[in-house]
DNA sequence: CGGCCTACTGCAACTCGTTCGCAATAGCGT
DNA sequence: ACGCTATTGCGAACGAGTTGCAGTAGGCCG
């Protein structure tokens, strides 16, 4: 149905309308950033994405769009590292791969995410909601670390 | 050799003084409390335990403690939810199931992870060292959501 | 066992991401 | 176009985490 691995396709006024919100310039701007980059933004550089577009945006009101969009299903907050980080909502099979050197977020498909779904529901009494998987390491692009 | 399935057998002094740190009451006291949780704490909920022992510890004392166990390698900083938890380190085949309801985080093994774990090393480049999972979910204890 | 060197602590001020209250503004139904 | 009110911008407040500095205490050496 869309484009990109991402569900960026959301129509964002609807989905306000649908909720009885309105559509604003900040909650539109907001969402372009998010769209764009399609990937982990932290907080405060979406807020500077979102000034680099319209200055007059105030940062509250970027955390107060977060907010909202986090509440419609319309993007996951993570905690990552040393801030939270925001990006369109995606089917929880992708895990992160997270590169400890340049800090590139990327995602990586596999099967073994369902898996463990219903692994957790056969072999414990524990309901599972989201699963959120993240993987620190060494990315493709980095030097392997130089042996001490 | 242990009581828990924590290896809370590790020895704070050995492991200070063999890396050339002191052994001082505030380190020995952010252990204890650390041991005796075992499980996920706020760095805020861990001052405020290491309070109840010993008031004349600060709060400084205690970010400085964790750090330095992080790098010593006896505990792990996650973030989860709107605070980083620390908890001695342990083994990553351990995922975490924090229930949605009531809060707690409940541990669980699976062989999925270190299958997981050889799965992106063999279909992905990117070369993997930590893997945390975070299922958030409703745990046995707490009742089933009454139904819209 | 006592003294010295310096790692470590307590304190307090500071940074910075995030939130809140309130008056002004701008969606949008009519 | 008009008016109701959700939403914004602003600034102040908040809280976690950090830092510099002077005093304290760990532990090595004699």
């Amino acid at each position: 149905m869309v484009s990109s691995a991402y569900p960026v396709g959301v129509d964002l006024e609807v989905e306000l309308r649908t909720h009885g919100y309105r559509v604003t310039t900040a909650r539109r701007v907001v969402w372009e950033v998010l769209s764009a980059a399609g990937d982990h933004l932290t907080a405060p550089s979406i807020t500077s994405r979102v000034h680099a577009v319209d200055p007059s945006i105030n940062g509250a009101s970027v955390y107060r769009a977060l907010t909202l969009f986090a509440e419609l299903g319309l993007v996951r907050e993570s905690r990552y590292e040393d801030a939270s980080t925001w990006e369109p909502f995606h089917d929880d099979a992708a895990i992160h791969l997270v590169c400890s050197e340049c800090g590139q977020v990327m995602h990586h498909n596999t099967e073994l995410v369902p898996r463990l779904r219903r692994a957790i529901q056969v072999t414990t009494d524990f309901a599972p909601d989201e699963i959120d998987v993240r993987v620190s390491g060494r990315c493709g692009h980095c030097p392997a670390e130089s042996p001490a």
